[in-house]
DNA sequence: TATTAGATTAGAATAATTCCATTCTCGTAA
DNA sequence: TTACGAGAATGGAATTATTCTAATCTAATA
């Protein structure tokens, strides 16, 4: 905690008690929180706590490179401070994101015509697949009721 | 234009003329387009269609296997009638989306404490890159304006 | 402690997507 | 043919995600 305190002003981050609880929220977190996610949680011990906050505050990280946007869910972006290249799984059914460490850099080289064509910045590989819980669920459970259970 | 007909009637569906307009739209189409860029050309030709209808469209489209979700763009879901397992490039500044047809399938396993946790039904590999247009743009047009430039 | 760049806020605006009630129509059975 | 009924289309409202703005506030520092 102390050591983000330091990280972020060296970034020339001014630290405020709502940016404080964001990265406290963000640090070491795996659970791929959306902008929404994190909104709920903060608004728990900063009531007034604005959804624009949030907003501004991932835009900022993003910019840094503390955080990743990850594109796997189609509803909404969710938001990773694990900046490790990785990659992801997503629940077809509930939309929990997991981590890949895998390193697979070396398995997905661009064709030469696409190279030519875009100059590569990097990757990410979405995985889908359905979770332990709901392919339990998935016995008695219609998938719309499950649809109400997402976020 | 008569096969489709055939094909589609084979699986159920209904066609109507603002239907065949989306599929006439689709059949073949390797631009990746959007909800709105479907609504918006369709409109031409049907200026009463809703968007409604094409969010239908492409939804029993989707349930029958017959266009792809992509999930690339973190702004809005683009869509895809080929079918075949491939992945994308999208460009990082305009959004232009490219396919590729390699197959990586053999290279991208999950790990097996992964595997565990999810019954894998499928992956897709994102990468991201800056397209030639965008390349020569970049040397006189910031950022910005570009960002108006997009869909 | 005064200054001020940068941060926060509420709320409006925009954009993507979904939902719903009503109306319409394609395909078929009489 | 024609009437019927399932499914489709429609418009408009509702939701949800995200961005923008203008007014106000405050953390950092001189
Ligand atoms: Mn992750
Ligand atoms: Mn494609
Ligand atoms: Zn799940
Ligand atoms: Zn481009």
């Amino acid at each position: 905690m102390k050591e983000l305190i330091i990280k972020y002003k060296e970034k020339g981050l001014k630290l405020t008690p709502q940016r404080l609880a964001i990265l406290n929220y963000l640090d070491g977190n795996t659970s791929h929180p959306s902008a929404g996610d994190i909104y709920k949680h903060i608004k728990r011990v900063y009531p007034t706590v604005s959804f624009a906050t949030v907003y501004n505050t991932l835009q900022v990280l993003h910019e840094k490179g503390e955080v990743m946007e990850i594109t796997i869910d189609p509803q909404k972006k969710h938001y990773d401070p694990n900046t490790k290249a990785h990659h992801h799984i997503i629940c077809t059914e509930c939309n929990k994101i997991g981590d890949i460490f895998e390193d697979y850099s070396g398995a997905i080289r661009l064709p030469h015509h696409i190279a030519e064509e875009f100059k590569p910045v990097g990757n990410h590989i979405n995985f889908y697949g359905i979770c332990k819980k709901c392919q339990n669920l998935s016995r008695y459970v219609s998938k719309r009721e499950k649809q109400k259970r997402r976020d």
